[in-house]
RNA sequence: GGACUCGUAGCUCAGCUGGAUAGAGCGCUGCCCUCCGAAGGCAGAGGUCGAAGGUUCGAAUCCUUUCGAGUCCGCCA
């Protein structure tokens, strides 16, 4: 028997026996059906709830369904024996070589072995990162832009069509606060040309020194600067070289019009290849940034609010102020409202802002009616736990935008907090003891950075240890399992790089040890992993995947040095030699195909 | 006041969408290097799954209530 995923396999073969024991039955009747790995391996390699699920529905009592069960999967050729079990469990104990079958399953697909098709090639756009293109990136961002990454790498092996999206928030009031810092950047740049293309105006050179410069500017212009960063420098030079004085306007005053566009659109424009230097740093190379600017000047938002209007989903309203907790400057207004009630969400939210703009959620909004005309069946968005109360309403308006039809999936990605020298670091902007992402890429590596973000559960709360992160030791887990390739690979290379096709051909007969045993069914849960993680939208589970996996070969590399008999490369067992290495070259298959998940490089040795 | 995310071993966390006796790492205790694959390995102790009810053959998992932590709460994104 070939078969990409054993569990799956044996799985129908159970379906199809219980569909024949109870013939009366409906066939979804068995989707709640299971075939896993028995958490106790005393009870044999797979076992199915199969029995206990429909035994309602059948009126049967569950251990004589098991029982009748049991006898006729006992009767196919992959099994060795089945016997009823606790409450009605059927337990499966597989025919020797059923198992080992798998390794040149896995040798021969590469690291295409655990490629799934739940994902049935349906469209998903996942949208993750989507900072404010107001500076660089920080570690703030990394998790999301880590999880995103390596959920959609996720749903792509999974059998989806995948598309990495960035909405850029490039549309609202934080990205004209930068304009006017990169105006004043600009002004700093043009007292550098040359005099005579400084304009005569007085303040200029106030708001320019260096010193009093960002406080004259201020007060002279009643704003509070919120992007003073360095960053901003280069910025103000390009300006300056490109347009000279022309952008100050006539006796001094802010920028509008088209000097303040063109300022504002050439930074944001920077701040992007900026930002997407730094996901390029950290691997992350997204398909499509849609900038939510353009789809407002492309009137998306008045045909999203036409759509909405055509349900009747929209109305001009007086909203409650909230319970309990009444904002001090509160008053009564009137507003343009969706009604997201009617979708789960408790209030109706408001579109319009009083100057007629649109608010961020209805911008979003305009967003997602962008997505689903595209055709997306699915949409997939990684957020900061910051925006948890921001959920419900977009499904809201994602449901209404497609009568329903569009499931919108929200993962939240929890603050991580660093901790250096055991003590946490305080992110802050004003103290500058502020984390860039390129600071924390530099100090502990790419892999690393990627590896640790998805240790944990997305929406858990995280300590990032940067000293730990680069430890050599069991503890850390990315070590563990870049270990566990190097000593696969360093095996390989001692026999001198066999050939894959080669391997698949071995007699693997002599592979009985438990703990050989116990890795080939680690490798063969490897499909349905990726299969659940990818339903779960929970990319975390590759990496604890991993970590059991390398884990497996760890201890049989253990018992190697405890009996000689077990080490993979015997030069006086040729063919015990070659089983061996087809298990060794199908587990670093597996390990890499997980850390391609991962977007983690895979090593070759320990340095 | 409300919403959302959590609460599992001393610590940090898993727990495969409701399954059998709840797991891993660290820490702790005890063993294991004259030589061969010890940046390690083996074994052990350690839990009323925050609490109380409920749903059913069966609950850490689902529902209700409650306690605690974090996040958020009309024109910030």
């Amino acid at each position: 028997m070939i078969e990409h995923d054993l569990f799956a396999a044996l799985r129908a073969r159970t379906v199809a026996a219980l569909a024949e024991l109870l013939p009366d039955l409906p066939g979804d009747a068995f989707a709640r059906v299971l075939m896993e790995p028995p958490r106790d391996p005393s009870h044999g390699d797979m076992a199915t709830n199969g029995a206990l699920v429909v035994a309602k529905l059948a009126k049967q009592a569950p251990p004589r369904l098991a029982a009748a069960l049991a006898e006729r999967l006992a009767a196919l050729p992959e099994v060795e024996s089945a016997a009823p079990a606790g409450p009605g469990f059927v337990n499966l104990r597989l025919r020797e070589g059923v198992l080992r079958a798998q390794l040149p399953v896995i040798l021969a697909e590469g690291t295409r072995y655990g490629d799934g098709s739940v994902g049935a090639r349906r469209k998903v756009d996942v949208e993750y990162v989507s900072a404010n293109p107001t500076g660089p990136m920080h570690v703030g961002h990394c998790r999301g832009a880590v999880v995103g990454d390596a959920l959609a790498n996720l749903l792509a092996k999974a059998g989806w069509d995948v598309t990495k999206e960035y909405y850029i928030n490039d549309a609202g009031a934080q990205v004209q606060a930068l304009a006017m810092a990169a105006y004043w950047r600009y002004l700093q740049a043009l007292l550098r040309t040359p005099a005579g293309a400084v304009p005569d105006a007085p303040a200029l050179r106030a708001f320019a020194a260096s010193d009093r410069g960002r406080e004259a500017f201020e007060q002279a212009f009643g704003v509070a600067l919120q992007y003073g960063g360095d960053y901003l420098v280069p910025v103000g030079e390009a300006l300056a070289a490109e347009h000279g004085a022309a952008l100050v306007p006539d006796g001094g005053g802010v920028p509008a019009g088209a000097a303040l566009d063109a300022i504002r659109d050439v930074t944001v424009a920077r701040m992007m290849v900026s930002i997407r230097e730094d996901l390029a740093m950290l691997g992350v190379e997204q398909d499509v940034f849609v900038s939510e600017a353009a789809l407002v000047r492309a009137g998306k938002l008045e045909q999203a609010e036409q759509v909405l209007a055509d349900r009747g989903l929209i109305y001009r309203g007086v909203l409650e102020p909230p319970r309990g907790k009444t904002p001090e400057d509160w008053e009564p207004r009137e507003q343009t409202l969706f009604r997201a009630t009617q979708f789960g969400d408790e209030v109706d939210r408001p579109l319009r802002k009083s100057d007629g703009s649109g608010t961020y959620f209805a911008n979003d909004i305009a967003n997602h009616l962008h997505k689903i005309e595209r055709g997306f069946a699915e949409l997939v968005h990684v957020w900061g736990a910051d925006h948890g109360g921001y959920v419900k309403r977009m499904q809201a308006a994602v449901a209404a935008l497609s009568s329903n039809t569009v499931p919108l999936d929200v993962v939240l990605a929890q603050i991580v907090h660093v901790v250096k020298d055991g003590q946490p670091v305080r992110m802050s902007k004003r103290a500058g003891t502020y984390i860039t992402l390129r600071d924390l890429i530099d100090e502990v590596g790419r892999d690393a950075v990627r590896f640790t973000m998805l240790t944990r559960k997305a929406d858990a709360q995280m300590e990032f240890d940067l000293d730990k992160v680069v430890e050599q030791s069991r503890e850390n887990p990315v070590f563990y399992v870049q270990y566990a390739h190097a000593r696969c690979r360093s095996v390989l290379r001692g026999a001198g790089d066999p050939a894959a096709g080669d391997l698949a051909l071995a007699p693997l007969d002599s592979l009985v040890d438990p703990a050989e045993l116990a890795l080939i069914r680690r490798l063969t849960t490897w499909p349905r992993t990726v299969e659940a993680a990818a339903l779960a939208r929970e990319p975390h589970r590759i990496a604890f995947f991993l970590h059991d996996l390398a884990g497996d070969f760890h201890v049989l590399w253990n018992r190697g040095r405890e009996d000689t008999t077990l080490r993979f490369i015997r030069e006086d067992e040729p063919q015990a030699t070659r089983a061996r290495l087809a298990l060794v070259a199908a587990t670093a298959t597996v390990i890499r195909s997980g850390l391609a998940v991962m977007g983690v490089t895979p090593v070759e040795e320990m340095r």
